[in-house]
DNA sequence: ATCACTTATGCAACAATGTTGCATTTTTAT
DNA sequence: ATAAAAATGCAACATTGTTGCATAAGTGAT
């Protein structure tokens, strides 16, 4: 499964890649840094940072930034032919403010937006509250 | 105005924060720390990291973060009371894939969004394409 | 299985970005 | 004018991310 999904990406079967694309299988929400670091027994730095961009650009993984330098990544969902930041799947990202989680949620109507003479090419919402666990 | 504008916030008047308020002020679009820095003749780095943090906590200017790590500062409108990171005011950033300036843009109805058990606070949007200039 | 080609890895060094502590100066209210 | 509180400037440090390069490993064709 983890192989299948590297494939499909056409990116190179290492066992570092396995390794991380696990951790980000394994987990539900979205991580920072810290948490794949923290999950993976030995590693080095450059490497990791490398395996994510290329995750990012490839569309394997995608980034959720938030004001207050919160900075996290996600699994991105098999619809998603995201390249580069820009992916094509319609769910926001919801950040609990008690436990600090953060949620990709899909949402049944994404909404419509439209801004006289801009040209609209994608849309990111972002939500703050609390989840449906610490409610 | 600018005095007038840091007394609202409680927010003691000095020199240097006068210089960077009206750089924000002169600047229709949010702007990059390195813009900010740009148009001051010489100036302190820590000074103005402390000088920005304390704007952005006291709601006279609050923090734009996309994917990619693209950080961006903009002046709250007028009625935002915003206190750390949580601005009130219902506006889209929209971010011109050409001339990559960032605009705050009022949005006449903001969509409704609910989540199933989830509680909203705050939704914040983000668009990229085009703008009116470029397109 | 072997080979050649391409890509990934690991290390060192570097670069950019942001923070803390502290002495001094400035602002503000009295 | 003065005292209290806050802002500034400097040094040192911490975190985060990048580049170059030699070596190792994965991939596809033979």
């Amino acid at each position: 499964m983890i192989e299948k999904l590297l494939k499909s990406k056409k990116l190179r079967l290492t066992p570092f890649r396995k390794e991380v694309l696990e951790v980000f299988i394994n987990e539900p929400n979205a991580i920072a840094l810290g948490d794949i670091e923290a999950r993976l027994k030995q590693f080095d730095r450059i490497t990791l940072y490398r395996t994510i961009k290329s995750f990012i650009e490839n569309g394997l993984i995608h980034e959720i930034v938030m004001p207050g330098d919160i900075k996290k990544l996600a699994l991105c969902p098999d619809e998603c032919s995201s390249v580069n930041h820009v992916h094509t799947t319609q769910h926001i990202h919801f950040r609990c403010k008690m436990c600090e989680n953060i949620f990709c949620l899909d949402l049944h109507e994404f909404p419509e937006i439209n801004i006289p003479r801009f040209k609209i090419d994608s849309i990111e919402i972002q939500g703050t509250g609390t989840c449906n666990i610490c409610s």
